[in-house]
DNA sequence: TCTAGTTACTTGCAATAAGCAAGTGATAAT
DNA sequence: ATTATCACTTGCTTATTGCAAGTAACTAGA
């Protein structure tokens, strides 16, 4: 029988933070609730394409992880939308720095929507 | 015969970042640069353990995106340090708003050194 | 009422990637 | 000659990803 192994690599707090999210889907759910997205069909019309599988499996994990929650919008059937919560707004600054530095040396990548950088993690609590 | 298929999921400018170092360990891999590590050894010897394959896999591979390049440092037998770019060393903000977002989260992770926090990317090229 | 459609998932399975241990080649040290 | 070191590579097992299909709970239309 294995003892539990410690959750994270290390304390130190980059690789704890990539702990979290380090992955290739995580912040792409992120950036579509910054961007306003609260359904699991807005996420999955992302052009990304994300499998749904993983979709339920991320939601469940950002979840659990402090950074999303969910509240119901219908009862018959039972229906969440998806928020970011004040630690999952604070990563937008992460984001915004992920962006500047791929439009700084890939002239191919898309232009956000300028609200994008003006915005800040309060606003997305609104 | 299948196509070429497209290298990056969409031209979003954060999908494409995380195309590139969206996974556990590259960002660790340049943290460690950041940190003035430039060997082999020294990644393999940072906190977090990364097995040999995958250190050997990332260095590779971020050598081909551009963000770290490697000198011999001796002939006999040939080896290499390894430093980051000016596109690898841009992305220090995008590490210190990762850390700084651990840190306001999760009060059991390591305070970093403080030079960590006023080190500009320019800085890092010297 | 029967049928088709929508939404939000879950399940099964093949392909890919991660993680661990051991091995290799070049060289230096004893 | 033997041992050690450094920077990897190889083999193998396990875990994760991605795709396709299936399901539950409704809703709208013929």
């Amino acid at each position: 029988m294995k003892t539990a192994t410690q959750p994270y690599r290390s304390p130190c707090p980059l690789s704890k933070a990539l702990d979290l999210i380090g992955d290739k889907w995580s912040l792409v759910i992120v950036r579509d609730m910054c961007l306003g997205k609260k359904r699991y069909c807005d996420f999955q019309n992302s052009p990304e394409g994300i499998p749904t599988n993983i979709l339920a499996n991320r939601l469940r994990q950002l979840e659990e992880h402090g950074i999303i929650k969910k509240q119901p919008y219908q009862e018959k059937p039972l229906r969440y939308d998806y928020f970011l919560t004040a630690k999952g707004a604070d990563l937008l600054p992460v984001l915004q720095q992920l962006v500047c530095w791929t439009q700084k040396y890939d002239p191919d990548c898309w232009m956000p929507p300028a609200a994008f950088f003006t915005t800040t993690a309060e606003d997305l609590l609104g």
